[in-house]
RNA sequence: GGGCUCGUAGUCUAGUGGCUAUGACGUCUGCUUGACGUGCAGGAGGUCACCGGUUCGAAUCCGGUCGGGCCCACCA
């Protein structure tokens, strides 16, 4: 391109528009099977289609696309798929929602029908803003997980299981959400603190007597079975074997010893409910306890709440502390803020109820979980004790049905005559059991009759398989071996726990081996003060807003300044200094081009260089070295820093004032002095274009194709291959060399800055002291003239044996 | 209560034993330097949370204290 066709101002959102379509067009992230070069393969966190990309999405994904980037200028062949994750409740209410419908009024093929056809139009539009973000994606490679490919993986995972014995239907206390009327698993509780009131309520003994217990629950009273104290609680031992009347509903309750109960706590005495908390599950089981259910699947009174029964949870407890007072059994009430479980969808507090349920068995899997957990590369490596410390954790085995409608159906149904289970063929998968019927009889009584099994697949069920979802995409090619285990698991650290976790689980039990090499986790984005962004507190950023008035460039910019893992404050000025980066960039590359001439790098290779540009060499190829080591171990943010700073001061600040003067008067300075300064030009901002571009994927594309192309011929940097490092181009003695000139340019620089004059203006004489040769002090001497307009320049050698390395005395 | 993590100029941040603690933003003073004023040059600004220890030497390692964050547990 000539010079006068290039533009002053880049355009960035020209070239966002233009760069997109590009690559889009010429397939420049399309994986190809056959490629060469070792395979890097990422499980794609697929977003949920029904939300809007918020502000740590672009970070998040930013960061994992730095990588990605990286791998795919080394050479590596990338298999990096996108999916959208719109299975589960998030999806049901988002289509209820748009179509003014009732998932549980219509037929559940009908509902899933719409569900499909409805995210089918949504859905483009929801990708289009990763598309924007520059996600170097094969959105070819695409999943939902609520399609028919992922429904079949998830069907058939299901039946595996099954068939391996790892997976059970029991009638057992389970988690549940009255609002979302399903079962949940230990996951998916939250805490949340809440005010709530103790009420010291008075039980009474056969003899009279009376007994102090305190509960936040006493609408729980009709569920009450039993009561325990500690076993050496000397107020309550004489007490053991009799019983005690609840009050108002009159039953008598046994009173017992447990070691679970502390003296120290309430009255320390207890009741226990079926259930109220985990410890009744525990006493329930350890003593065999009556089952007496309070509470209904929809969250009301039970009919064993007599007067109460069908009031809500919170009104029954009103409705009997009023009467409870009333009757002179409350003692005191105080107020007090306890943390209790809610369902992290809707924020409902769950109950305990006896349902029957499907579970993965694994509590006894936890060691190998953890070892698998070893194998893997965490980066940062702390997060792995997140994922341990949840193992420990872990009391309940997976629940994985829900009572909803939306979602992938188990393949499953009970015969009508004996109850035997019979599962799908895995033929005749995906499968819906309402609609559709096995193909066997049952395999116990020949009976043809059968009842569907209504439930559907908690949705982490299958999203814990997206390793499968995306490579089962090319099955029945040969390079599907090659693509499993994965390379690399980028997310997030708030689902390491769910998503991380049920992963390892899903691929230990179907393969017992781990599913990824590397797992990359990152922080949040937080608001300028640090603080969590919330919808309720109002402090949200939105991409789309942030990529309309800044270069989407800008804001990868800010998202590679954190450390992987790291949250980072959004700070609205992080995005301007990137815009400055941006625009110095296009500035430094044109200044180069316009220099460059006739100047041509195949052509003009053998050139002997000038000290001073070994020097910039030297420099340039030890940063490439680094770069490539802290983009290797997924340190992006110490490429970002040390290429922003090469850049912006070694190259900027110092190497292009110095070669004006070789570059503007050649007839002064020689033909070859000239031809070195283009050479070293071009090389330093063509490496470092492409040490940036994973970070910066337009403004380097851009440049790549306005500047470089014609000579470098590759369609797209991002396909140019990564600067390799050349041990050839160390020189050390040529460094000092620089650091001498760049010393004497900061001196006479702080000189006419002191003396408020223009950097322009002469200075008479400058004396330069350093600890080198005459000789070589020559090579730098005019280029130090040239950038200090300095009249004349002496030198003094200081001998070896001094202390201090370099002088300089300015006479202006 | 348990696990992990963080505490560095007004703000954000680099730095895991060694020159005068990094960079950016802000601030102050200059400079219309033949790429860029979205620029250039220069300056001011820090008891590296606190206490103690190890060491010739600590922002960095060890112990403790205080404070923030995330996850988990408890929820009588």
């Amino acid at each position: 391109m000539a010079n006068e066709e290039i533009p002053k101002k880049y355009d960035w959102k020209e070239s966002e528009n233009k760069w997109k379509e590009y690559w889009e067009k010429e397939g420049v992230y399309k994986f190809d099977p056959k490629a060469n070069g070792d395979m890097y393969a990422i499980d794609t966190p697929p977003p949920t289609v029904s939300g809007k990309m918020h502000i740590g999405h672009a970070f998040s994904y930013s960061q994992q696309d730095f990588m990605v980037r990286f791998n795919r200028m080394k050479g590596k062949n990338i298999f990096y798929p996108f999916g959208t994750d719109d299975n589960g409740l998030a999806t049901e209410r988002l289509i209820e929602k748009m179509k003014k419908v009732k998932s549980t009024r219509m037929e559940r093929k009908d509902f899933v029908k719409l569900c499909l056809e409805t995210l089918d139009e949504i859905r483009p539009q929801y990708i289009a803003d990763w598309k924007h973000l520059g996600i170097s994606c094969d959105f070819s490679i695409f999943y939902t997980t609520i399609n028919e490919h992922c429904q079949r993986i998830s069907q058939k995972s299901f039946i595996e299981l099954y068939k391996m014995g790892r997976e059970y239907q029991k009638e057992a206390p389970t988690m549940w959400c009255p609002e979302c009327r399903t079962a949940i698993a230990q996951v998916e509780l939250q805490d949340q603190e809440t005010p709530s009131t103790f009420n010291h309520i008075i039980f009474k003994l056969d003899d009279g007597k009376e007994l102090i217990i305190a509960t936040t629950r006493p609408e729980l009273l009709p569920a009450c079975v039993s009561i325990f104290a500690h076993p050496d609680d000397k107020r309550y031992k004489k007490l053991f074997g009799k019983n005690a009347r609840v009050p108002i509903f009159g039953h008598e309750v046994p009173i017992m010893a447990s070691q679970k109960a502390d003296p120290e706590k309430g009255t320390g005495i207890l009741m226990c409910c079926t259930f109220g908390d985990q410890d009744d599950i525990e006493h329930y089981k350890e003593f065999n306890l009556p089952l007496k259910i309070a509470i209904t699947k929809d969250g009301r009174m039970s009919e064993i709440a007599g007067k109460y029964k069908d009031m809500p949870i919170k009104d029954a407890r009103k409705a009997i502390i009023e009467d409870l007072k009333n009757e002179g059994l409350l003692l005191k009430q105080e107020q007090i803020k306890h943390t209790v479980n809610v369902h992290e969808r809707c924020g409902t507090e769950i109950e305990i109820l006896e349902t029957k349920q499907w579970f993965i068995k694994y509590l006894d899997l936890k060691d190998e979980f953890k070892r698998i957990g070893r194998e893997m590369n965490w980066h940062p490596p702390h997060m792995r004790h997140r994922y341990d410390n949840w193992i420990d954790g872990l009391r309940w085995d997976w629940c994985i049905s829900r009572q909803r409608h939306f979602g992938v159906p188990f393949p499953v149904w009970y015969c009508k005559k004996c109850g035997e289970v019979a599962v799908a063929d895995e033929s005749q998968l995906p499968v819906d059991p309402l609609a559709d019927k096995p193909k066997k009889a049952c395999a116990k009584c020949k009976s043809n009759d059968f009842e569907p099994e209504k439930d559907v697949l908690d949705t982490w069920a299958t999203s814990s398989l997206t390793p499968q979802l995306a490579t089962e995409l090319f099955k029945n090619n040969p390079v599907y071996k090659k693509i499993y285990p994965m390379s690399l698991r980028p997310q997030a650290h708030d689902i390491i726990t769910f998503w991380l976790f049920n992963t390892v689980v899903k691929n230990y039990l179907h393969y017992k081996s781990r599913p990824w090499n590397d797992i990359a986790i990152s922080g949040w984005a937080l608001d300028p003060h640090g603080k969590k962004m919330s919808k309720s507190k109002g402090n949200v950023v939105e991409p789309q807003a942030v990529w309309q008035k800044y270069p989407v460039d800008a804001l990868r910019f800010w998202a590679g300044g954190s450390k992987l893992g790291d949250d980072m404050p959004y700070q609205e000025k992080d995005l301007v200094t990137g815009v400055k980066t941006i625009t110095k960039l296009w500035n430094a590359a044109r200044f180069a081009f316009m220099h460059l001439g006739d100047y041509d790098p195949v052509k003009h290779a053998d050139i002997d260089l000038e000290a001073y540009d070994k020097a910039l060499i030297s420099k340039l190829n030890r940063m490439v070295k680094s770069c490539t080591e802290s983009f290797e171990n997924y340190e992006y943010s110490k490429t970002k820093m040390e290429t922003e700073k090469f850049f912006w001061q070694d190259l900027c600040d110092y190497y292009l004032e110095v070669s004006k003067d070789r570059l503007y008067n050649p007839d002064k300075r020689g033909e070859n002095a000239r031809r070195s300064a283009q050479h070293a030009l071009y090389r330093a901002i063509l490496t470092t274009v492409k040490l940036l571009a994973p970070i910066m994927p337009y403004i380097t594309e851009e440049i790549y194709h306005t500047f470089f192309k014609k000579h470098e011929k590759k369609k797209s940097i991002h396909l140019s291959g990564w600067p390799s490092y050349d041990e050839n181009l160390a020189d050390e003695n040529a460094e000092i060399l620089g650091k001498i000139a760049d010393f004497t340019v900061e001196h006479v620089r702080r000189a006419k800055s002191e003396q408020n004059i223009s950097l322009k203006e002469p200075v008479k004489r400058v004396v330069v002291e350093a600890k080198i040769s005459e000789e070589d002090f020559e090579k730098i001497k005019e280029d130090i003239k040239g950038v200090t307009h300095a009249e004349e320049i002496v030198f003094e050698a200081i001998k070896p044996e001094s202390k201090k390395d370099m002088e300089c005395t300015i006479d202006i």
